[in-house]
DNA sequence: ATAATAACGAGA
DNA sequence: CTCGTTATTATC
């Protein structure tokens, strides 16, 4: 039933009609009657008999194209499950809206090649005839062409794969495609944004040739986008990659599911029940006995998770290797009085930073210079260490409700009267400033005559020239550079690192990585400098390129204070009295903790609720039947329910 | 939205 | 105890 009122999230049967027979096979469209209006629906399975006294007839199929397959009904009920979500509102982001000329046209040019064995490519089903893909770039990491073997042989490998700087993560992922589809299986491949989608587009282009993967974005119009998730679907083409709108998409005997810069927040639907693509495909891989590769130049917790449980196997490069490729890096000091006046540390850089990109333009390499985007939450750290303040309760983020007032936690409420640095004992708080975006025209003066470019928000460039020039780039906007960066400038760490929010080490380590990959190899003379203190965890990582380090430290300390993926955590936001009847009506856990309640945006609050990951099945389930509860008897005010959401605060 | 059903209270 | 009215709940 697409309806999605969480009362109502179950399967309801019907009669099909003598003429309906035919094309009422499961995973089609239809309409029914139901409570007097004819609504949408799905068809889920056909059966013979119904527990159901009396049934009414299905009033007609919408469509004879099973757009659900088998699979992805699976998927959609375990991610609805997991996330606390109606079925209806997972398929909705699952299957696109319907477009009946793409239809006609996709089923038409089909309609001969459909009854031939259906998505096997001719003469791959063979074991014998399985060529050996040549692994190329990933003979750089001991386990790399093992990985390639198990896609080929169509074993379920699991891989974390830490790239290394200067990779060309696009040809490495078309590689693991085309040893998979050499192996007869199809893959998905989910990026976050439509320039990395570009690079993977060509990169698969250049291996497999043209035709045998197709593109799958939001961004497509609606005939497209429908008419690519159908080529998927009849097997016409046996790879899907794409922006998170791919994570569900039907490609057959499905034998790689694999996702690039998994800590990229684009990877998070902000539609419920706002499922993330890495654990999608995460989930659609252990249900289909799938192999899986989540890759990045930074390693997030939730991949170190896999680690350490033994889900999935690190690919990463011996440490010789690394050094090897690794640009030259170097810390500089960030002068707190400069961080506390954006304005006055726009005027000039740190004389590291500047005298090393003076030497790349001179030797006529290009320098990248990374700027913060502005707008960050303002958030409380101490006025010593600069070590964001955290509640002592629940280690939620501290703010100050007003210039004069106490720190207050933003998760359950608490005020932090007497509050102390657990870092190094300062009893002083200040609020951190927003970061500040220099402008292209200032480090235009600091060297005159040099060409700058800029790429950011309005305009991304995807390359730049290898010649001297100056770029200066906002972070996930930073251009592939002819040749790589002679000098890659890290600025503002400062307001990256004290953001309110739980992944801003995670976040910052994940940004100067995709930054400093673009720089050359510091044996080609290729060098990083970031502006931060050296002894901080993310930027000892940087220094090391070693982010698994950081992501095992990062996880151990999300064990410590109970925080995902370590637990599992859901928001319940809404209006005050709507969120109090819902966690009144839920059978939480007996070990669920609540958190809060804080205020949140427009007059609503928010409430936490945290269970060990061995209960996240049961808490989920108890919010999902609390929300049904207030459905059923019509309870106005909305609450949204958001399981592990990416902002904790 | 609407019909079935349970709950309730007044009058016999 | 029964009928008629009203809240509640399920909706094939």
């Amino acid at each position: 039933m697409d309806v999605p009122l969480p009362h109502l999230d179950r399967p309801f049967d019907y009669l099909v009609p003598e003429a309906l027979d035919a094309d009422a096979r499961p995973g089609v469209r239809v309409k029914v009657r139901f409570a007097g209006q004819l609504v949408d629906g799905w068809l889920l399975e056909r059966a013979e008999s119904s527990e159901h006294p009396k049934l009414a007839y299905l009033e007609k199929v919408v469509s004879p194209v099973p757009v659900l397959s088998p699979e992805v009904a699976r998927l959609a009920r375990a991610v609805a499950d997991r996330y606390a979500g109606s079925l209806a509102d997972v398929l909705r982001l699952a299957v696109p809206p319907r477009h009946a000329r793409a239809e006609k046209a996709v089923t038409a040019a089909d309609a001969p090649t459909t009854d031939a064995p259906a998505g096997v490519p001719s003469g791959t089903t063979d074991a014998d005839a399985r060529a050996e893909v040549d692994p190329r770039g990933w003979r750089d990491y001991p386990a790399g062409p093992a990985l390639l073997r198990a896609l080929t042989e169509g074993r379920p490998a699991r891989a974390v794969w830490s790239a290394l700087p200067g990779e060309d993560w696009a040809d490495r992922y078309a590689d693991a495609v085309a040893a998979t589809v050499a192996g007869g299986r199809g893959a998905v491949v989910v990026v976050a944004d439509a320039r990395d989608l570009d690079r993977l587009d060509a990169a698969l282009t250049a291996v497999l040739g043209a035709g045998r993967h197709v593109r799958l974005t939001a961004a497509d119009g609606p005939a497209r986008r429908y008419r690519s998730f159908l080529t998927a679907l009849t097997g016409d083409a046996e790879v899907v990659i794409g922006t998170r709108a791919a994570m569900f998409a039907p490609v057959r005997r499905l034998g790689l599911v694999a996702i690039w810069d998994d800590g990229d927040d684009l990877h998070a639907e902000p539609r419920a029940p706002y499922p993330h693509a890495r654990d999608v495909l995460l989930t659609r891989a252990q249900l289909g006995d799938t192999a899986a590769v989540v890759g990045g130049y930074a390693r997030t917790a939730e991949a170190q998770l896999l680690v350490e449980t033994g889900w999935a196997r690190e690919v990463v490069a011996d440490r010789a290797v690394v050094r090897a490729r690794t640009p030259a890096m170097a810390p500089t000091g960030d002068d707190p009085q400069l961080a506390r006046d954006p304005g006055a540390a726009s005027a000039r850089l740190p004389s590291l930073a500047w005298t090393t990109a003076r030497d790349a333009l001179r030797a006529d390499l290009p320098v990248l210079v990374q700027v913060p985007r502005r707008g960050y939450v303002p958030s409380v750290a101490c006025a010593d260490c600069r070590a964001p303040a955290r509640c002592p309760h629940c280690a939620g983020p501290l703010a100050l409700p007003s210039a004069q007032g106490t720190p207050a936690c933003r998760w359950c409420g608490r005020v932090a009267a007497a509050y102390a640095c657990p870092e190094c004992g300062g009893r002083r708080l200040r609020a951190s400033v927003t970061g500040a975006r220099r402008t292209a025209e200032e480090l235009g003066r600091a060297f005159p005559g040099v060409p700058v470019r800029t790429s950011g928000r309005e305009e991304v460039l995807a390359a730049v020239p290898g010649g001297a020039g100056l770029v200066i780039a906002t972070p996930g906007a930073e251009p592939v550079a002819d040749g790589g960066y002679g000098a890659v400038l890290l600025l503002d760490s400062w307001a990256l690192l004290t953001r309110a929010d739980l992944r801003a080490g995670e976040e910052a380590l994940r940004r100067w990585t995709a930054a400093a990959a673009l720089a050359r190899p510091g044996t080609a003379g290729g060098r990083v400098v970031v502006v931060a203190d050296g002894a901080l965890a993310p930027v000892q990582a940087l220094l090391r390129w070693d982010s698994a380090w950081f992501a095992a430290r990062e996880l151990a300390e999300r064990r410590e204070l109970g925080f995902p993926p370590a637990a599992r955590m859901a928001s319940v936001t809404g209006a005050a009295e709507a969120v109090a009847d819902l966690l009144a009506g839920a059978r939480l856990p007996g070990d669920a903790e609540v958190l809060g309640p804080v205020p949140a945006d427009e007059g609503r609050e928010r409430m936490l609720v945290r269970v060990p990951r061995s209960r996240a099945a049961a808490m989920a389930e108890a919010l999902h039947a609390a929300a049904g509860q207030r459905s059923a008897r019509k309870a106005a005010d909305p609450v949204r329910l958001q399981v592990d959401p990416l902002i904790l605060f």
